[in-house]
DNA sequence: TTATATGCAAACGCTTTGCATCACG
DNA sequence: CGTGATGCAAAGCGTTTGCATATAA
């Protein structure tokens, strides 16, 4: 685990300052297990005495997520929510439905079929977002287990 | 084009009341061109002077979209749209960033890459969406001869 | 006739903004 | 010091809900 050193020395080299409202939200991102929403973080910090605005945590993350530190993320309920994320290899998320972890996976071929959908379209691609949703291990092994009561 | 019988004849079948609040967004949806926003619906039908209520237009979209008439589709903005749709054939939306009309394109071989993904994993994998953006045709040619002036 | 759907308006939740104050660099 | 960041509270938006009324089947 990187902790929130990662965040905040990324931030300080995209010549933002490092507030203390700041370093809240990022210790506050870092110690979130999958995806979050604007309410964890504010809660989160809350919670560790780091209480912050509102309105700055959506400032923070919509910085952060300019900065490529974290991404949004639409999960099929139609929540939006983030996860903190490694800035430069293009990654796609998966996301479990059940606990809501998440993991980072990498490109895994997903070029050649923007290709195919260049040429049958005609569209000039310019991004894309793949989400994909299911259950993870441990709840996979969870729900086994109960199953089998 | 469609026209918006196979929206209703859907419904019928579904053994929905084919009701006028129900004609009237049919008919709205299917004259977008692209994806369209709740808003959008309310809109379009006031505007042929046949008024329904918001909350009408938000409970026959959630209709639409269990019945798979209708998908959600979330923009890179945040924004939550809608896209008409065929109801079985399994696809994915290439929406224009500039006009934002939308194709439909077919699965293109994500299956394999979904495999490589569980297996790289351990998720069983039950859902995904894969939202591609770009440049449509004719925007780019639109473009293009503003750039030539 | 009766279950369903509608429309209004109010409630709601999330997100943004205006503005005076604060603090990093 | 000066600029950029903060926090509050209020406004803003899109969406949902309660309830009396209207309507399709």
């Amino acid at each position: 685990m990187a902790g929130s050193n990662a965040l905040l020395s990324a931030l300080g080299g995209a010549g933002k300052r490092l507030t203390v409202a700041r370093r809240a939200v990022a210790e506050a991102i870092a110690r979130q297990e999958g995806h979050f929403t604007a309410e964890d973080v504010l809660r989160a910090a809350r919670a560790r005495q780091r209480a912050v605005g509102r309105a700055t945590v959506f400032r923070s993350l919509e910085m952060l997520a300019d900065l490529h530190l974290v991404e949004r993320v639409d999960l099929p309920s139609g929540e939006h929510a983030y996860v903190a994320c490694e800035p430069d290899a293009h990654h796609h998320h998966v996301v479990c439905s059940v606990c809501g972890r998440s993991t980072e996976v990498g490109e895994l071929g997903l070029g050649p079929i923007l290709g195919r959908i260049e040429s049958s379209t005609g569209f000039a691609i310019d991004s894309h977002r793949l989400e994909v949703f299911g259950i993870c291990p441990d709840c996979q092994a969870a729900r086994a287990s109960l199953r089998s009561v």
